[in-house]
DNA sequence: CGTCTATTTGAATGTACTCAAAAGCGGTGG
DNA sequence: CCACCGCTTTTGAGTACATTCAAATAGACG
């Protein structure tokens, strides 16, 4: 297990003592995923809070007419679950699935709870993890308010470079919250 | 200066000391603000975090086209500044005008730093206030995505009743993400 | 190679917007 | 106290953006 690099994540916000790495690493668990597979199943149950080391992964909701929305993308070093579910312990509204085979690495809730109790300074990180999560999607908010869908486009295509060899347009499309077939016609305009 | 009420909302999820409470009340600044008052002007320079003691206020972006958008409605006991100004300390993308006269409690950028480091049980408390604002926003999105502009209408009513004698229908639009002129339709549609 | 799914294309439709004008409403000053 | 001003709300016509549905084509993969 590489645990180098959850460390070196987290050591970017707060500085570990090598027992607190150990004890860190030890309430860790670690799995390696194929691609396509789903990990967190709308409905079910949801306990783990996952640290993306090598891969990626998105998280989408299906709603009661069928339509899949695409919520986040995951990358190496980001942290993914459904957080509603996962905190209060709620029915995940969301899936998550791998894109390409992935390193993940994941701690449960009340692995996570006691982390807190026994190492404060993961309140740190986690308080700067929470901000940044939140501040990220007040900007994305704020994005999709003012942009047009082809502008949202070209700043996904520049924004994700290298996911665009891995994933569908059908995905775009869902993530950019516009139909598949309209994604076609605003591709066909840009380049006629 | 009535400090009840800002540490009671603190001890929900952390409990301080006598001497941690005299501190922290005294890093504290508050502020009578009238009614219509803009407390935090788009592109300026945001460095308070409010706490809403009473009355209400509202954070709103205007685009380049002119649009208005209202991203968020606080009242009593809630949070409020333009986070990502605050946090990274950017030209603010929001404005924040009170609605009704309110009562606010602040704190500037550095203070809170430095209450990090005194206090270190304020990491957890605001890992908390962050945690539900991330999941807040993904709930709003998600909920975004799966109704129509109806329901998210009715969902507003009934979420918050008492602020609707006091904002206008524009503002609601905004907040909805339509215009004044087809929040009246939706209204003319449910009542014939 | 065949099958399954993604993508494209086009026509018809729907949802929400723009613009303009009229009506309603609240506050202010004479 | 009422008349006026400015802003909000309503109404309607015309338009734009995006969807649905269906069918054809292209690609991916066992």
């Amino acid at each position: 297990m590489n645990t180098n690099q959850i460390l070196q994540n987290i050591q970017k916000h707060i500085s570990l003592s090598e027992e607190e790495k150990k004890y860190f690493i030890s309430v860790l668990e670690m799995s390696s995923v194929n691609k396509r597979q789903i990990i967190l199943r709308q409905g079910q149950r949801c306990q783990k809070l996952y640290f993306v080391e090598s891969g990626s992964l998105r998280a989408y909701n299906i709603n009661d007419d069928g339509k899949e929305s695409t919520i986040m993308f995951a990358i190496q070093d980001w942290w993914i679950t459904d957080m509603n579910a996962f905190i209060n312990q709620k029915p995940p509204l969301l899936s998550i699935e791998t894109i390409q085979e992935s390193s993940l690495v994941y701690i449960d809730f009340k692995t996570l709870e006691d982390l807190y109790i026994e190492i404060p300074k993961f309140e740190r990180f986690f308080r700067i993890i929470f901000q940044n999560a939140y501040i990220r999607e007040q900007l994305k908010v704020l994005d999709n308010i003012s942009s047009t869908t082809e502008q949202r486009y070209l700043k996904f295509v520049d924004r994700y470079p290298k996911m665009l060899e891995k994933i569908t347009q059908k995905q775009i499309a869902s993530y950019l919250g516009v139909t598949p077939e309209f994604l076609s016609a605003i591709k066909k305009n840009r380049s006629s």
